[in-house]
RNA sequence: GCGCCUGUAGCUCAGCCGGAUAGAGCAUCGGCCUUCUAAGCCGAGGGUCAGGGGUUCGAAUCCCUUCAGGCGCGCCA
């Protein structure tokens, strides 16, 4: 609608003042929107205009409302320098309308591109339970991947598992000393963790084991046997405890090529790097000066010989790039790390690989915190995410118990509830603010909350199941009310809010305008009767109905919550 | 010390590629269920947009600076 408005805008200039060529004419990114609605639908600022035609922007506005002439455009008013459009309400309602007919769950988004995005996101470590320290990165991630899938990218989701370092030596040494099987299996993660621990306690009195976890590690390394076996195990218990949570959020990955798979792929790295002179020998470690670009170096291989980090975080973006032609890759990972991703993309570009700079992208989110303080295993504030998943359900069903006794899946909408209300507030604020972990936010179901989106959708549903199949003509006269355009201008405006999503990487795009759309239909739905007597004004209701429907399911499901249809 | 980020109502935040009287939710107080789902709707109170300068017709938004908080800054990942 906005392109259609800036074409009538631009013919009105033309008309008005015969200074502008077609160039100079604003775009459609020139119209705003009024703060209010009763000011009108889009607003064009004359200020601009002022200087060049020498003219006050209250008269520039005046003769411009005399110059429009389109269909599209009820009325123009000057006000107080703005040049005020209101739509036609009856074309707009079908515009908007049929839009979201034709397009179905693809609407606001854009046929196959050809491109393709990377995304790094999730990537747990081995041995650590899944916590809500974890559960931005997988949200985020998920969400982007819907949401450039949605644009026609191809999407590549990667979990890149933290599976090397000198921890798991440790972990086996310790499994050797204390551990059994039957512990382990039966106690999952949290045996893995305990016997992590057991090791750094006992490590304190004895000294010795430290060399023990080294060698173990050492051994893992060179492809021992036995460690390799005892670690693909804790890998794989791991893995089992993660996907439990990952199939709750419906979650999954492309790849899980994590640390580890890139242990035989940095030669390359090393070698390139000497070749065109960037490694230096710096206390006897091999760097990346990056001095001239305001950052410490980057090390890329250790006194003792060993890689980095970083040096496996260059050997997965040459290694994706070669295998994804990736036209982008997203890192969704804690601000924390954004020096380590600097210094990465930057070493990159220095290597000659020019789209380092244009497709390298930190998608960098906020800390977690619990009540103010930060969670640590060791005093044992943690809150792990299959905890609060349950007591979300647990909090939703309780609802569903009291306020819908009848329901025939309780259960089943209990945990798309409960689970849709943590992946909403995850998703609701910009990703760089950090979080405040508090118990009774979490399960708080009213406002601005997933449940709140997901009960206007079943309020859709409802309303859909008891209306007659017999369809009349829609008459649009009866979505000519305020309310109702209200809700048309939510509609509108979801395609430039997930665009903006993408353009962003910032999902809450999508979470703030589904909420919106969803507070507009409230009000319309409280103010008006979708079914009555009239056929043809009950068919134009449910149109909008239905169009509401459709676009908070997509909305919910480009966050990566579920739309239930009754709860 | 240097770098990055954040600072808007009691709390959590939106608005930040400049525009009209700064908006939500939570909490508090008060209304609305014989009508399509009250997990809803309506109303009230609550603000030196951290402070100070600057640019501009116009600044919460851009620039400079101070303050406060978070994170990072070589052999962990």
């Amino acid at each position: 609608m906005r392109t259609e408005v800036s074409k009538v805008l631009r013919e009105a200039i033309l008309r008005a003042f015969s200074e502008f060529s077609e160039a100079e004419l604003p775009g459609p990114e020139a119209l705003e929107i009024p703060p209010d609605s009763n000011l009108g639908d889009f607003a064009f600022p004359c200020f601009r205009l002022s200087k060049a035609l020498r003219m006050g922007p209250p008269m520039i506005a005046q003769k411009l409302a005399e110059a429009v002439d389109a269909p599209e455009v009820a009325t123009a008013q000057s006000v107080g320098g703005y040049l005020n459009f209101f739509l036609n309400r009856k074309n707009f309602a079908g515009i908007v309308l049929q839009n979201i007919q034709e397009t179905g769950d693809r609407y606001g988004g854009a046929p196959d591109c050809e491109k393709t995005v990377v995304l790094d996101y999730s990537s747990i470590n081995i041995a650590k339970r899944f916590h809500i320290g974890h559960l931005s990165t997988t949200v985020l991630g998920h969400s982007l991947k819907r949401i450039y899938a949605h644009l026609g990218w191809q999407t590549v989701g990667i979990n890149h598992l933290g599976d090397w370092g000198t921890q798991f030596g440790k972990m086996i040494a310790a499994f050797k000393h204390w551990g059994s099987w039957e512990m382990v299996e039966e106690g999952g993660v949290d045996a893995l963790t305990a016997l992590y621990v057991r090791f750094h306690q006992e490590a304190e009195e004895n000294p010795a084991l430290e060399d023990e976890g080294r060698a173990w590690f050492r051994r893992i390394e060179e492809g021992d046997e036995e460690a390799l076996s005892i670690f693909d195990r804790f890998k794989e218990l791991t893995l089992k405890d993660a996907k439990r949570v990952y199939d709750i959020l419906g979650v999954s990955f492309d790849s899980y090529n994590g640390e580890a798979f890139y242990n035989d792929k940095m030669g390359r790295v090393i070698d390139e790097l000497k070749a065109r002179n960037l490694l230096v020998e710096s206390k006897g470690a091999l760097v990346v000066d990056l001095e001239a670009y305001k950052m410490p170096p980057c090390l890329i291989v250790k006194s003792d010989g060993a890689t980095l980090y970083a040096t496996r975080d260059l050997a997965a973006a040459l290694w994706r790039k070669d295998n994804y032609h990736f036209d982008k890759s997203l890192y969704v990972v804690a601000y924390q790390q954004n020096l380590h991703f600097q210094q990465v993309f930057k070493v990159l570009e220095l290597m000659g690989y020019d789209w380092a700079k244009e497709q390298m992208e930190h998608v960098a989110f906020g800390m977690v915190s619990y009540e103010g303080q930060a969670m640590s295993t060791r005093q044992g504030n943690i809150i792990y995410l299959d905890e609060l998943l349950k007591r979300a359900q647990e909090q939703a069903l309780s609802i569903i118990r009291e306020k819908s006794p009848k329901l025939e899946n309780p259960g089943e909408v209990a945990a798309q509830v409960g689970v849709g209300a943590v992946v909403f507030t995850t998703l609701l604020n910009n990703r760089i603010k950090d979080i405040d972990f508090w118990w009774d936010r979490a399960l708080n179901f009213d406002g601005d909350t997933g449940p709140y989106v997901q009960y206007t959708h079943a309020r859709c549903c409802s309303v859909l199941r008891r209306a007659d199949a017999a369809s009349a003509a829609p008459s649009l006269e009866a979505l000519t009310n305020d309310e109702a355009q209200a809700v048309l201008r939510m509609l509108s405006r979801f395609p430039e809010a997930v665009r903006a999503a993408q353009r962003d990487n910032e999902p809450s795009e999508v979470t703030r305008v589904t909420l919106e759309l969803a507070k507009a239909f409230n009000k319309y739905y409280y103010e008006h009767r979708i079914l009555d007597e009239d056929p043809e004004a009950t068919a134009a209701r449910l149109a909008l109905v239905r169009a509401v429907k459709q676009v908070i399911a997509l909305g919910l499901y480009l966050i990566g919550v579920a739309a239930p249809e009754a709860m």
